[in-house]
DNA sequence: CGAAGAATTGAGACGGCTCAACCAAAGTGG
DNA sequence: CCACTTTGGTTGAGCCGTCTCAATTCTTCG
């Protein structure tokens, strides 16, 4: 299930200025260059178990990993979606409390716990940009708790949808908030009903229901087209009347 | 709707050991002694309203306080429940996302801003501790999710007052798993509702169910009486079979 | 071309919501 | 001190949105 990659330069590397590196000097980078490793995990493959001990932390360079947790009777809640520049496990603690799994293939930047638990002590830039990105990832998940809690199927679709406009401007840098989108689902029907706390059913009348709306085109099940982003904003049911940013 | 309170020495705090500065020297501890005020927030007060700039980050002393979002039209969903040793707000950024209410009376131990981001500069101890607490409150956020996504009205007032039970146990040591417990509800059954997601007609008919299988007694509202927890626990539908601890 | 997996669609059941009445406890004012 | 209001909680009846179960279509790939 993993691959080795050929060794590539954190200067060039795609993430370096968003992952737990972000903040690094020249000379801590060179410390972390030196005990980091790639490896690749295929679509579908368990990157970690809820439970079972991780004896690497890691960033992700390419793909999509989901983060979620299956009950004893099968249900499934996804509870994070992990992106390029993501940073997957817990400093300080051998246990992970989720499943991880590849929902694309996965391009993973591992560090040896040991020695990324001693660089955070000795580097506070690394520390200091972990503590951004957990606060961050804190933020994420409570709106998706808002979400779970309290939106409609129709709304949290619509959500979702925004969510990956919203990520591939920022990806980009293009900040457009009208004007067709084409997006490409990086999760299959049964992921984004987990992602939603839906079921597949209910996910996929939602989508036909907004095409029959004429708010989104679906030329394939994984190809979304929005022919007007504002006409699916007011939609979404942000918080308290703010412009959804 | 503040109430400035008699200087305590950190030494004899009563969350000393278990907030942002429980891995403080005693040299930072003098610092943090040495910036800190206390304030009180009574019941039903706003500590703080998404979106607006807060110039101080607390830690809460005694009481209870709640983190949630309410939308556009009224609906409300919380996100977070605040007790002694939680902190408040986010080093590095003025604005929250959420607003925060006190449930009871609410002490809090604050800092300036300022002063406390310096602190988090110069000492690796409270970076490292905020960190942990960060990571803590975020395994507890996707816990929530999963409730919020997947679990029924029974079961989500179950993991309720089992949530209650275990944090009561942590707090006084006792860690029994079975025998008779009594409860007081920090609650009113609309924040109830707000923190699982349902009505409060759901969240009330849910509690006299229960009383009626036999599996709580309710002396008032806002007591509840587990006679036996092991009647309780099986119901609560926690991960993937493994016992809930 | 056939098989397996993914997605869609339909019909009916059910859990939780809405709306509304009712009740108990705690203030409040004459 | 007792009617009156207010607040928080409970209960009931009916509706609606989502789930369940099942059949069908579409897609992918050997």
């Amino acid at each position: 299930m993993n691959l080795r990659l050929a060794r590539t330069s954190c200067i060039e590397c795609p993430i370096r200025h968003r992952a737990v590196c972000a903040e690094c000097d020249d000379t801590e980078l060179a410390v972390l260059e030196g005990i980091k490793s790639y490896v690749t995990v295929p679509k579908g493959g368990r990157i970690a178990e809820a439970g079972e001990s991780l004896d690497h932390l890691s960033s992700v360079v390419s793909g999509c990993a989901t983060v979620s947790k299956t009950l004893a009777d099968g249900r499934r809640q996804m509870v994070g979606l992990l992106l390029p520049s993501d940073f997957i496990g817990r400093p300080g603690r051998a246990t992970l409390s989720f499943d991880i799994e590849a929902a694309t293939d996965v391009t993973l930047c591992r560090f040896q716990r040991r020695a990324f638990e001693a660089i955070i002590r000795s580097s506070p830039n690394v520390a200091r940009r972990l503590l951004t990105m957990t606060l961050d990832e804190l933020d994420v998940a409570r709106d998706w708790q808002v979400l779970l809690g309290r939106l409609t199927a129709r709304e949290r679709v619509i959500h979702f949808l925004l969510s990956l406009v919203r990520r591939e401007a920022t990806e980009t840098g293009a900040a457009h908030r009208s004007g067709p989108v084409r997006l490409e689902l990086p999760l299959s029907r049964e992921m984004i009903a987990d992602y939603l706390g839906l079921t597949i059913e209910t996910t996929s009348r939602q989508f036909t229901a907004l095409r029959k709306d004429g708010l989104i085109k679906t030329p394939t099940a994984r190809t979304i087209v929005v022919p007007d982003l504002v006409d699916l904003m007011p939609e979404a049911m942000d918080e308290d009347g703010a412009p959804s940013a």
